[in-house]
DNA sequence: CTGTGTGAAATACTTCACAGCA
DNA sequence: TGCTGTGAAGTATTTCACACAG
């Protein structure tokens, strides 16, 4: 990090700054773990090849990914761990901590708060509502269980702006709503159902129902 | 379902049985989740706008889903729901049920056992494995929790081939190997780790923290 | 020699636009 | 008229292949 890291552009790189395709994006996850088990292995750099063999992807992609935010990597060396995960955690903007509103407390949301994954991303769960008054006071993974109603008031005195949605299908989408109202501008959906919510909201949806299906398709399809 | 099924092909279709787009499978499963809604409602058709609007796809791009297996629709009138459904459930397997294993029963994975969505699409977990002694012969949502060690001989008296893989992301990889030898053929993987497997077996991972990320990143987006 | 960055070529996927059926 | 099925056109994404750097 020193006369060399000036000729490396930040973000919008050589690509003229059009916009990222998502699929890029969603490798780039990809890459920041697998480099983050490869750094646990005691290695300090790593080559697109090296790389692509771990994901399954080819060399070129592994490149041309990171060739859309700027210049990374060293001709005869490959990428230095340590710069890469900073430039990919800038990207997605998991270089700063986020603060996250569980909602919903039942099986999985209880699962969701136990889960230690979160924190090691730079997520924190700050905040359960559930809708259940036989649930509020009660403590969940060290965090009280705050009613529903008092979502608005509770995520503005917390700077909430995402939330993980985990409450039963038939309330997903006037919960949601309410979040909106409130001011959260990204959810994670584990509710079985497509959310219609104005498009400045970000939304994505974890399905795993769905996902089992996917599953099950590819794995007739195997015995051809 | 008289004469007007016949000259509806089963499924290699029009596309000359070309292989189908993964893109396609995917958005097969929420033409599913949405139609389910629709007959819910008590309608018995949907037109190819009507269900893109609800997912925000063209209406090309669901006639053209459709098309890589057959001849789904009616000119002038749309797809019938029961018909609709039953071809996207052959296609995707799920016209049969599934037995699931569900291994590892931490936080997650007791949330994965308890969670309804399944049973509604034609998957039913019948067997919950740890390999905490601690744990063995607990009960969890209806099934006891069987020691890992004896995996082997319970799918192969159960006819288990997929598995849900619910382990501390250290473990995944040796215990899924354990599942592949005891005839495993599809998992999915909700440990955050790439598995190396033999191409034969079919993987999907569920990687949460990662679902999180790709919410920073378009909500970071969003603000231009 | 190993390995990046990148135009150019190849694929894959989506949208257009229209013929034809009910 | 309302709506499907589908070639043709357009766009997006991936792979190739090679100049150049350490």
């Amino acid at each position: 990090m020193d006369e060399s890291s000036e000729r490396r552009s930040k973000s919008s790189g050589p690509k003229g700054s059009g916009p990222v395709p998502k699929a890029v994006v969603s490798r780039l996850s990809l890459y920041l773990r697998e480099i983050q088990h490869w750094v646990r292995e005691g290695k300090e750099t790593i080559s697109s090849t090296q790389l692509g063999k771990l994901l399954g992807f080819t060399d070129a992609q592994v490149r041309k990914d990171f060739a859309y935010f700027g210049q990374f990597g060293y001709p005869g060396i490959g990428y230095r761990c340590g710069e890469l995960t900073a430039a990919i955690r800038s990207i997605l903007g998991t270089d700063r901590s986020w603060k996250v509103a569980l909602v919903g407390c039942g099986n999985l949301g209880q699962a969701l708060m136990g889960y230690r994954g979160f924190a090691d991303r730079g997520f924190e769960i700050v905040a359960a509502f559930d809708s259940d008054p036989t649930k509020f006071g009660r403590s969940l993974a060290g965090r009280t269980i705050e009613p529903l109603a008092d979502f608005a008031r509770i995520a503005a005195e917390r700077d909430l702006r995402m939330a993980l949605l985990a409450v039963p299908a038939p309330f997903a989408q006037e919960v949601a709503d309410g979040l909106v109202a409130a001011g959260v501008t990204g959810i994670l959906n584990f509710a079985p159902v497509t959310l219609s919510l104005p498009r400045t909201l970000q939304v994505i949806g974890v399905d795993l129902a769905i996902e089992l299906e996917q599953l099950a398709y590819a794995v007739v399809q195997s015995r051809s």
